[in-house]
DNA sequence: CAGTGGTCTAGACCACATC
DNA sequence: ATGTGGTCTAGACCACTGG
């Protein structure tokens, strides 16, 4: 693999972290340095940018995050190899975004009921396939009218306490946030056509298309939860941003 | 606001600063905190924790980056309103994307001229409707088959070079990635009905739910490039995740 | 004015993976 | 064995802003 023969330059605005950011990123971002080409050492970008290793070990750091560089120990520092873009997307509380878009929130619970969970959820969830859930279906609404279907499961194992709510008048989701801590969530967004029974609770056309958002939710390694948020796709955007240059 | 009467107790596994991290996490998760209390301040959780303030210091803006808590000089340090959960999508570059998934590359460009951007991509690119702008319209393949479509405004007045360049072999993305630096990227997700002639190019029913990734990067604040991908729904799929507590 | 977070330093020891 | 990144320390000065 190549070696970096950097000249790197600061630009003077801004914390020099950032900067040196920057400086580092810059010529990544403009395909210049092929994926795999060696960045010089933390000890190297210390005595180049004339500063402490920590201020250099920040700069990296958050450049490791953005997915732009791979850090191995006793090995080095190197250009990512898939030049992954992320994007990070802000994944609201149905009752806070229909509420800061200034709507007014309803909620309806649709069905209750303790259920195996089926294969989807049982996928999801990392449990098997017969595992007690209670599996909940209700309607979020914005001045009335239906914003967006809610399917969960939840689990019985990790959260005992859910075969004894109702849920009438509590959205499990917010039951969950302030009743059962979690560390780590996964999402998947995929386009689906409305089927015959959400085209009906979304008062629109069979076969609109819908986004998708799918969420399962872990307490350490414990599953906790899986929802299926479905909105009317031409309703609903769903935005983000990144700034590895930032 | 209230403030809290923490008592944290780290695990004693991992990093101290991501233990850190993990016991101030922990209430807030399980929505002990309400939105708008206040945490003791760093030099507090300094002697709390028995540690330095870099220390703390690190757990707190990692915890700040993932948007759990807020931080105003000489306010304090408080919950976050919206507990609104990120979360990290990445979109690959499209033929990485196929290739990974053993399929083989193939790319078709299907229009190609110069063109005033339109409506929408003036809005999303932040300049005016007139603006002298290369239109692209190109298909993406996987083992001969159409994957994605892409369509494509790239601003002459960032990127001239664009004018002279035939993008009949390659894609507009890689070439892009490799001559052009930039620093900020913003997307959006939505779904779509296919249009007839979306559908005719990927093979699928007119109203086939599809999933588009819009994408708009700039460099510093000149608009550079807005594409849009339109992926059939059915073979699609985003995934991302998220984790506060590690 | 004084307390807060924002940044930075110049070291240190350690774990780890390659040599 | 050695060089790399991973982490941590015990300070420091500064910018900002609420009281």
């Amino acid at each position: 693999m190549t070696e970096t023969t950097a000249r790197y330059r600061l630009d003077g605005s801004g914390p020099l972290y950032r900067q040196i950011k920057r400086a580092i990123a810059e010529p990544i971002l403009s395909g210049r340095y092929a994926p795999g080409t060696r960045l010089p050492s933390e000890h190297a970008l210390t005595e180049m940018f004339d500063t402490s290793r920590m201020t250099v070990n920040r700069a990296l750091q958050m450049l490791a995050d953005d997915g732009l560089i791979v850090r191995r120990r006793r090995s080095g520092t190197f250009v990512a190899s898939q030049v992954t873009e992320h994007t990070v997307m802000e994944l609201r509380d149905v009752a806070e975004e229909i509420e800061e878009s200034g709507g007014d929130y309803g909620y309806r619970l649709l069905e209750r009921r303790h259920q195996k969970a089926d294969r989807t959820a049982a996928a999801r969830l990392g449990i098997g396939a017969g595992a007690r859930t209670v599996y909940l279906k209700c309607c979020h609404l914005s001045d009335g009218k239906p914003f967006v279907v809610e399917e969960r499961f939840i689990s019985l194992s990790a959260v005992p306490d859910a075969a004894g709510q109702s849920f009438d008048a509590t959205p499990p989701g917010r039951w969950l946030m302030r009743n059962v801590p979690w560390t780590r969530a996964k999402h998947a967004i995929l386009a689906v056509n409305a089927a015959d029974d959400i085209a009906a609770l979304l008062d629109i056309e069979t076969g609109t298309a819908c986004l998708q958002v799918e969420r399962t939710t872990w307490l350490a390694d414990r599953p906790v939860t899986f929802v299926v948020l479905t909105y009317p796709g031409n309703s609903h955007r769903l935005v983000g941003g990144f700034s590895p240059g930032a």
